[in-house]
RNA sequence: GGGCGAUUAGCUCAGUGGAUAGAGCACUGGCCUCCGAAGCCAGGUGUCCCGGGUUCAAAUCCCGGAUCGCCCUCCA
């Protein structure tokens, strides 16, 4: 549709310039056509005759009557076109036509909202990616959603998707992780240990200590820490990434790839790249330390990749991370980030060009801090102390749908006060429920309709031109406009305009429903109204399917 | 001190260079004999942080300032 008036625009600049109309035989720009706010303004408004004004040397307003004379609407799909305010040109779309894209709905079904826009594009989605020493929690289950829901977005635009998990098993904290089990396992054991501050406190650190003496007894009591430290740490790390995967399950958020890091570190794959790059004079060595000239390539200062002490640094891991993310083929790769990460930004771009690859590639999602709420008051948390509210906790408490709604209510990048108890309510505060109940009132409708003898109509036994009712081609067209929100919040990478756009189909269905009987005496009406419901339950729960939430027949 | 981001209704926040800047919550009053009241209808608010600039047109782009948050590890 929206196409069809732009082209239309298109063959009308040529005719101007041809027929010495208007100078534009020059013109390249792009023809912009935008959904009108209010429907005194049409359906579709064009700023065309406003930008060339300057080209053209002359008024807007009367530009745009050129226009309009040359328009050929061979289809007859318009009803009007005017000229309004400082010269927009607004399209009034006839009713009969807005109607008959309802065939369309119903026709794709499932696949109604889906685009070629991606087709043939493979990109990554890499998200969570939380160190395997401890529980998920509250501050992880943003991203998982965001993540989650961005790559199902992808994937309905078109996108070959693939979702990965980078488990960052390598490094200091895999020690530590493993001592601080070892140290509970002494301690259970009777022995008197001194807990360092810096170790991990959380309970399930002793829990694992308990599981490792039930299995294995006191075998390790006595041994030096060198000796048994990597069955400690190892122990830990596997059974706490198989929570973790449980968490996540639970949470309707599932992987296709999870990626290790020591993996990155066989054959020699992170130091041989090093040395490649030494040869480059892209690292440098400089006393002990190894040097990576991340300011050749916009980053503010050169970061160490080789300490001191001859370890490598997590940045090292991350440049041959990013390489082999390249290597896979990807065209794009999409990187969620908490919001406090964002100074690494320069440096992984810098690490992507230095090694040969487009960094405007890789996009970048930071998801903002969660602020925990429990009736309007904060929840106190401390990871240092261990206390914190996990992830499971809150699905078990407020349940999956419930919980990832809320994660998509606001944009990533702006902080989100997420109340338990809100959450919980089932009434008019918790915006989930209300697009929830759209869909059930439908199914409860057509339940009903079947009762009184009325089968779900075909196309063609259906009079859509009965269809008019305002109320109901503000459904039409509300409903028509869903692909574009696939397709933009695909290109933005921003899922939050699934829920606003949810909210706002489910108002205008709730509204019309309270003011118009679907089923009525009427049987031809009632059919096409039937058929108009159904194709909403359609979009609410494609939508819905989408951001993983349950589109329920009944509540 | 440097960098990044934010600042929009009482609160929490949407907003693609366009026309009269929106939504939810909160507050007040009304609507079930009638397809599900987890719903609907009616009520009203804005120095879009401030000051310049670009533009036919700026909440939106640019520059400067204020305030807040985050980052400025050879942590991850």
């Amino acid at each position: 549709m929206k196409k069809q008036i732009i082209d239309m625009l298109q063959e009308s600049i040529l005719l101007c310039a041809e027929r010495g109309l208007l100078p534009l035989a020059d013109f390249r720009g792009t023809i912009d056509l935008e959904n009108t706010k209010d429907s005194a303004f049409g359906d579709y408004a064009s700023n065309l005759a406003m930008v060339l004004a300057s080209v053209a040397k002359d008024k807007p307003r009367k530009i745009a009557e050129t226009l309009i004379a040359q328009l050929q609407d061979r289809d007859g799909i318009l009803e009007k076109v005017e000229i309004a305010g400082p010269g927009f040109i607004n399209f009034f779309v006839r009713d009969r036509i807005w109607a008959a894209l309802l065939a369309d709905i119903h026709r794709l079904g499932e696949g109604y909202g889906q685009s070629d826009f991606g087709t043939g594009k493979r990109v990554q989605v890499e998200f969570v990616s939380a160190n395997p020493t401890g529980p998920l929690h509250i501050g992880h289950a943003r991203g998982a959603v965001i993540g989650d829901v961005v790559a199902n977005i992808l994937t309905a635009a078109g996108f070959d998707v693939l979702k990965e998990y980078y488990i960052n098993d390598v490094g200091k904290q895999m020690n530590t992780l493993g001592r601080s089990v070892l140290l509970r396992y002494r301690e259970i054991c009777g022995r008197t240990i001194e807990f360092p501050a810096d170790h991990y406190q959380g309970d399930y650190i002793a829990d694992l200590a308990r599981e490792i003496l039930q299995k294995e007894g006191e075998v390790f009591l006595d041994k030096e820490e060198k000796e048994i430290l990597g069955y400690f740490t190892k122990y830990a790390a596997d059974s706490i990434m198989d929570g973790i995967k449980a968490d996540l399950a639970s949470f309707g958020v599932t992987f296709d790839n999870y990626f290790s890091e020591r993996d990155l570190y066989k054959d020699n794959g992170v130091l041989g790249l090093l040395d490649r790059l030494k040869s480059k004079d892209v690292v440098y060595q400089e006393g002990d330390t190894l040097w990576f000239r991340t300011t050749a390539f916009g980053d503010e200062k050169d970061r160490v990749v080789i300490r001191e002490t001859g370890e490598p640094t997590y940045f090292a891991a991350d440049i041959a991370y990013h390489k082999n993310k390249f290597e896979r083929g990807f065209d794009a790769v999409v990187d969620i980030w908490g919001a406090d990460h964002h100074g690494y930004i320069p440096r992984v771009k810098a690490a992507i060009a230095a090694v040969g690859n487009d960094p405007e590639a890789l996009k970048i999602i930071l998801v903002q801090l969660v602020s925990l709420l429990r009736g309007g008051k904060p929840v106190a948390m401390s990871t240092r102390a261990g206390e914190f509210v996990t992830l499971r906790e809150v699905v078990d408490e407020v349940g999956k749908d419930a919980a990832r709604y809320n994660f998509l209510m606001r944009r990533s990048d702006s902080h989100l006060d997420f109340d338990l108890e809100l959450a919980k309510k089932q009434s008019n505060e918790n915006p989930v429920y209300y697009v929830q109940y759209a869909h059930a009132r439908i199914c409860s409708i057509a339940r009903m309709a079947a009762e009184k003898g009325l089968k779900l109509p075909m196309l063609e036994e259906v009079d859509l031109s009965l269809l008019t009712v305002p109320e109901e081609l503000q459904l039409i067209k509300t409903i028509t406009r869903y692909p574009e929100i696939v397709e933009q919040s695909a290109r933005l990478l921003e899922p939050h305009r699934f829920t606003f756009y949810l909210n706002d189909l489910a108002a205008i269905f709730h509204s019309y429903y309270n003011k118009n009987k679907v089923v009525s005496e009427e049987l031809d009406l009632s059919r096409a109204r039937l058929f108009l419901m159904l194709c909403i339950g359609t979009v609410l729960r494609n939508a819905l399917h989408i951001l993983g939430v349950q589109a329920p027949e009944k509540m």
